[in-house]
DNA sequence: TTATCATTTCCATATTATTGGAAATATGGA
DNA sequence: TCCATATTTCCAATAATATGGAAATGATAA
């Protein structure tokens, strides 16, 4: 529950909810903290601000690549809370079916 | 986006997230607002603010039904957020089937 | 080591959300 | 009408979050 909130808190931003959404279509290869603050615009301070909000809450992840910060979703994380959100929504079990992100890393 | 926004900001509290979930498992019957209340030992003040941001949010539909309001979950815009969410995240197209909640009403 | 680029931390400010008692409003019954 | 019950609005104190420039940190190459 309280890992649930802590994952919505973060989502429920517009520029997260945008860096969210740029990282799952980015897929497991990710970004660069800056690629990503270039496609929206984003101050490098507030960007990290939001990433590292993102990171907290598990729904991304980083990896150091050389002088880049490489950031990508935590697929895992995101299908959990969707499943959390959706659980007794059609009488008692969940009405989805597990999700395969690709699992190819990199 | 700004709904998807709206609808994660009213989800991204304990108190309404365990209201939402009440509602979920309470099915199209809903509940009146003070046994949401009984249930959760919410303040009517409070419980009443945290409705009001769930509607407002489309999450949460509520009726008068003589002395009571009930409030029952909106599970089209629940499932219209989650596959917002996950939009992309198998490779472009929506890895979650449509949800069919049960239809009957009350 | 020095220069350069990428990212994060620091910080003060501004904005927005949350809380719940008390009063107001709404409904139905006698 | 008058009473009891259900819910919402009002309000003011409190707390949490967002912003982005400037400086600091980290990483690499020459």
């Amino acid at each position: 529950m309280k890992e649930a909130v802590t994952a919505l808190s973060a989502l429920a931003h517009e520029s997260r909810l945008g860096v969210y959404r740029l990282l799952v279509t980015a897929g497991p290869e990710g970004m660069a903290a800056g690629a990503i603050a270039d496609a929206l615009r984003l101050p490098p301070a507030t960007l990290s601000f939001h990433l590292k909000e993102l990171s907290r809450a598990g729904l991304a992840i980083s990896r150091q690549d050389g002088r880049y910060v490489i950031y990508s979703a935590n697929f895992g994380n995101a299908l959990k809370l969707v499943n959390y959100l959706t659980e007794n929504c059609c009488g008692g079990q969940s009405c989805l079916p597990e999700c395969a992100p690709a699992a190819e890393t990199g």
